[in-house]
DNA sequence: TAGTGTTGTAACCAAAACAGTTACATCAAT
DNA sequence: ATTGATGTAACTGTTTTGGTTACAACACTA
């Protein structure tokens, strides 16, 4: 199992756009030719995260822009723009209630699933896109 | 996204056998009682877990029983049982090297990323067989 | 107002992952 | 030999992912 590259190409996007927006109009197609994928999957994603308020598309005359500050944007924040699963793990549906474990396993499990996730999206919670655009440029 | 039930039905198996490995047989047809799951995934999984060294499973005869002592049993090392992907993230494969973001994105992510699954593993260390086993007990 | 470039979206397709099932060879004890 | 288990192959259906073509809707510009 693995996370989609959704998750991935949307955090490219945002880079590309936080920083070209100013220099130029960053279109899918643009955006398509820096990432290496098909120009419609961009716009997919891009609707996903102008969906959650991360990103502003003007249509017709086309380009995409941040819709708040780079420092205000974190991964989590995009990770959900592009994960809709609210539960991060799948649980067997019908555990047998007539035996002491299939009864009780959801009570014991479900706090620590809760913890580990909150694990994580806490530490994707920790790095803004201002952060990502930082290194990006020292690496340049 | 989620990850595969085989996480919470390993870990379902594993204490049904620290359970009940000192009373009885415990083959794949019983723990599919209290799953309820069918036996051969049981079965797939129950080996899953024998090459992860976590249980043992006697051939012939059949039942399985745990291979080390409950405590020493860490829901990390489940995953690590069923979930056999290294990365948690797929990455997008070919960004353009001719962009500034798309040349750099590998460096800028990866160490994230870890970061990231680190923090989910870390997590899932905290918690052993033998804690689930005791909350169990008080639940039933 | 016609043309241009762009977005939004529907309609497909192929590949992979999951979950489920049947069937059967193999094994170890009685 | 019989019995009760495990190990595994083969097949099915569903869902997710990634990719693609096609086209309507939109907003600017000449």
């Amino acid at each position: 199992m693995q996370f989609s590259s959704r998750f991935t190409i949307a955090t490219h996007i945002l880079l590309c756009i936080a920083m070209f927006q100013n220099d130029r109009k960053v279109t899918s197609n643009f955006l398509s030719g820096s990432i290496n994928v098909n120009p419609v999957i961009i716009r997919n994603i891009l609707g996903q995260l102008s969906s959650a308020k991360l990103v502003e598309i003007k249509a017709g005359i086309g380009g995409a822009y941040l819709a708040k500050p780079a420092d205000e944007i974190t991964l989590l924040d995009i990770f959900k723009s592009v994960e809709k699963e609210e539960a991060l793990f799948h649980f067997h549906e019908n555990p047998n209630p007539k035996c002491p474990v299939g009864r009780t396993i959801h009570t014991v499990m479900d706090g620590k699933i809760d913890t580990i996730q909150s694990a994580m999206e806490n530490e994707m919670s920790q790095t803004t896109l201002s952060d990502l655009l930082c290194e990006t440029k020292k690496n340049m």
